[in-house]
RNA sequence: GCGGAAAUAGCUCAGUUGGUAGAGCACGACCUUGCCAAGGUCGGGGUCGCGGGUUCGAGUCCCGUUUUCCGCUCCA
């Protein structure tokens, strides 16, 4: 079987050959890890929109949707924290040529000097014995002090040269304490440098009187702003969710592995306003949701993975990762995050506006606590043709790829086939295409042997295959071809939508959720 | 951004010590066959990633650059 890097470069191939996806630009040498979706490609990408938007909004009673714009007010990006926590210094080590966050080195450093102190003191305790009074050595003996005092004064200035970004400083900071590369051992380093990782662009067409203002880097904001809008136009109850689908824009320093990490992408998420205190409540029942949404699909269960997160972003209290074993390892798929009441109670701060809910069983007014699931629709995409990939050995020792989509998810849903090209059989087959056309993504062919069309519809991942012969003339019966099995049953032209109907409906079988 | 590798037709690749670009598959038309790809005939398609340099002459040698993959680095 293909693994890893080798089934990669194939998935990536096999993707640009069958009009999945395409690399931006491609006629000027492309655009670094930007890529277009194509004829294929934008199907899947639109079911699996469609599969997310109805198992989310349609199918729960209490979460609606919401499609808010790319530019926001820059204020927001100032409340939600991502103006200062998305900018990073960072320092090159001329010799080892490896790159550092300036500030974590010199947190490191300064760390590594409160360690000493430590040391001193237990020293001490060693050779003072059962008496020795811990704090009493700390707040007296003169050289724990003054090194104290020197971490502190670092500290202060550390901090105060990074929150006033004089990235000077934070170099001079670096070569006063003697910082050395962990890998060369030199201290031979670059210009601290600013990256940050939010798109921004000017809006107003005279430069002299424009705004800058930034592309989104997440979704779950606009939600935010307009959380109060939704609830008292929608007179929604808590809890109640609110889901998005939309692009977001990170300017990663290193974008790659194909559609896995882009600086432009789209995410779905659904933020789940809840009572404060019912926050964890709610963060497990979502996790175990939406595992059973990714595990709908019928993939393997071992192919995924829950990783609790031990060190939080700014805004959770708790966060997991639905990670999926990609072709390149256990990566993150979708992330549950509890974000408390961080972001609405941020933007009361910056707006000056209200954002509480009246509610009217406890008759108190407070601001929700949010529960968001944020899945990545490139990265969906991605886990579905690296899991549907399948290079096939069949009993004649012939081979097949086939892309196994879960059908209620594939581009094309039927290709119609007349057997042969003559006797009235492409009429037939043009006949039935029409009357399919309406309720499925079809396609119809006449070119080629059978066999050779039966194993292109294979490549693009088409379930059912519907084949026109002679017996359809006088019979009115057609052959349906599964992709996976190639079984064919020999069916009338009626049923023809409700066979495959039933077969791609992925509405859950007993309860709806 | 650093290091390594690669780039010739839609795909996979060949192209001798530098001498003016080829194969198979794919694609189009027609003929033939007809249930699990590769019958016949004819045809279309490449400024050899891009830009410079060396040379009488560069796909081939040199420099730069772009893109991709791998490893670092980064990824609230």
């Amino acid at each position: 079987m293909i693994k890893g890097e080798d089934l990669f470069k194939k998935i990536i191939s096999h993707c640009k050959e069958y009009g999945f996806i395409f690399p931006s630009s491609e006629i000027y040498d492309g655009l670094s890890a930007v890529y277009d979706y194509g004829q294929n490609g934008a199907e899947l990408k639109n079911n699996i929109k469609d599969y997310w938007w109805k198992s989310m909004v349609q199918y729960h009673e209490h979460i609606v949707g919401l499609d808010t714009a790319i530019f926001m007010h820059p204020a927001v990006w100032k409340a939600s924290g991502h103006v200062d926590a998305f900018n990073d210094p960072l320092i090159d080590n001329k010799d080892s040529k490896k790159r550092y966050r300036a500030d974590v080195l010199i947190e490191d450093h300064l760390a590594r000097l409160g360690e000493k102190i430590e040391k001193e003191v237990e020293k001490a305790a060693r050779r003072f014995g059962v008496d020795f009074d811990e704090t009493m050595f700390r707040e007296t003996n003169p050289r724990v002090l003054a090194n104290k005092e020197k971490i502190e004064a670092i500290t202060r200035r550390f901090v105060s040269a990074l929150e006033e970004n004089r990235l000077a400083d934070i170099k001079a900071l670096i070569e006063e304490l003697g910082i050395a590369c962990p890998v060369s051992g030199s201290r031979n380093w670059t210009d601290v440098r600013q990256f940050n990782l939010m798109f921004s662009t000017r809006m107003g067409s005279l430069s002299e009187d424009t705004n800058q203002v930034y592309l989104r880097p997440e979704t779950a904001q606009g939600i935010f702003v307009n959380y109060l809008n939704v609830q008292k136009t929608g007179r929604l109850k808590l809890p109640f969710g609110i889901a998005q689908i939309g692009k977001a824009f990170r300017n990663e320093i290193v974008a790659r592995q194909f559609i896995f990490r882009m600086r432009e992408f789209e995410q779905m998420e659904m933020q789940f306003f809840v009572r404060p205190g019912q926050e964890k409540e709610w963060f497990s029942y979502w996790k175990e949701e939406r595992m059973r949404w990714h595990l709908a699909l019928g993939f393997p269960p071992e192919r995924f993975r829950l990783h609790d997160h031990e060190k939080l972003a700014h805004y959770a209290n708790a966060a997991s990762d639905i990670e999926f074993e990609f072709p390149f390892g256990f990566k993150e798929l979708e992330g549950i995050h509890s974000r408390t009441d961080f972001d609405l109670t941020a933007h009361q701060e910056f707006s000056g506006k209200k954002l509480q809910y009246f509610d009217p069983e406890t008759n108190e007014s407070y601001v929700p606590y949010v529960v968001e699931t944020s899945i990545g629709l490139d990265r969906m995409f991605l886990a579905i043709v690296s899991q549907a990939y399948k290079e096939e050995t069949l009993e004649d020792g012939s081979e097949r790829v086939v892309m196994q989509i879960p059908p209620a998810l594939a581009p094309i849903k039927i290709a119609v086939l007349p057997l042969i090209k003559k006797d009235g059989m492409p009429e037939k087959a043009r006949e039935i295409f029409d009357r399919l056309k309406y309720d499925f993504n079809c396609q119809y062919e006449e070119k080629d042997a059978i066999g050779r069309r039966y194993r292109r519809q294979d490549a693009i991942g088409t379930p059912y295959c519907i084949t026109i012969d002679h017996e359809t003339l006088e019979e009115g019966t057609v052959t349906i071809r599964e992709r996976d099995s190639m079984h064919q049953d020999r069916i009338p032209i009626e049923n023809i939508a409700s066979v495959v109907r039933e077969r791609i409906d992925l509405r859950p079988k007993s309860k709806g959720a």
